[in-house]
DNA sequence: CATATGATTATG
DNA sequence: ATAATCATATGT
């Protein structure tokens, strides 16, 4: 199997373009333990300095948010409530600090590598697979990711972004983005983009 | 140096 | 509804 991996000039665009284009797209990662992946179902839109949810928010450039502001098609790794890694796509230019968050995934390959990565047991199949990886957390734990791969560049070997599937416009809803009352004004625009598979 | 907080998850 | 759990950001 040949992967068709998502050039650079996918990533060379804004947030609200990128993220909305990203579902169904397939995230890998291919680490000595095994290859896991899953189709992107659910992302959100950061759009830089302007936006109060963003870390990048005022333009603050620091040791977390350094990728940001570097240039697009690499991963923005990050641990948020000291427990859980969320994994975003660096998108837009250098120096304009734009962000996609992957909140969902339809896992793929590498079901046995999830399972035990997530320590849940195996049940059957289409029952406890389902929340293997629909959330951001939950998504990074299950692939393996961590800030080994901040800043890893998406177009390489390990961690990389492919083709997918196809997914109709109308099969698409956005909605507002999750868990950011504090960015006020911003909390409610609909920068969330979810695909619900059949 | 001190403190507050979170782009979440699992469990009750 | 709430505990878990700590890097990061910010203020003094």
């Amino acid at each position: 199997m040949t992967f068709h991996r998502l050039p650079l000039d996918f990533y060379a665009r804004p947030a609200l373009e990128v993220a909305p284009d990203l579902l169904g797209k397939l995230l890998v990662h291919v680490t000595p333990e095994g290859t896991a992946s899953g189709y992107i179902t659910e992302t959100e839109a950061y759009v830089g300095p302007e936006d109060k949810a963003a870390h990048s928010y005022g333009g603050r450039k620091t040791d977390r948010t350094r990728a940001m502001f570097g240039p697009p098609g690499r991963a923005y790794v990050y641990l948020i409530y000291g427990l859980h890694h969320c994994f975003n796509v660096v998108v837009a230019a250098e120096d304009q600090p734009e962000a996609v968050l992957v909140r969902s995934l339809k896992p793929k390959d590498g079901l046995e590598l999830m399972f035990a990565r997530r320590r849940l047991k195996q049940q059957r199949p289409g029952n406890n697979i389902c929340r293997l990886t629909d959330g951001p957390g939950k998504l990074c734990q299950a692939l393996g990711i961590t800030k080994q791969q901040y800043g890893c560049d998406l177009t390489g070997e390990q961690l990389f972004i492919t083709s997918g599937i196809s997914v109709p416009a109308e099969n698409i809803s956005a909605q507002p983005r999750i868990n950011i009352d504090y960015a006020k004004e911003w909390a409610h625009l609909p920068w969330r983009f979810v695909w619900q598979p059949d």
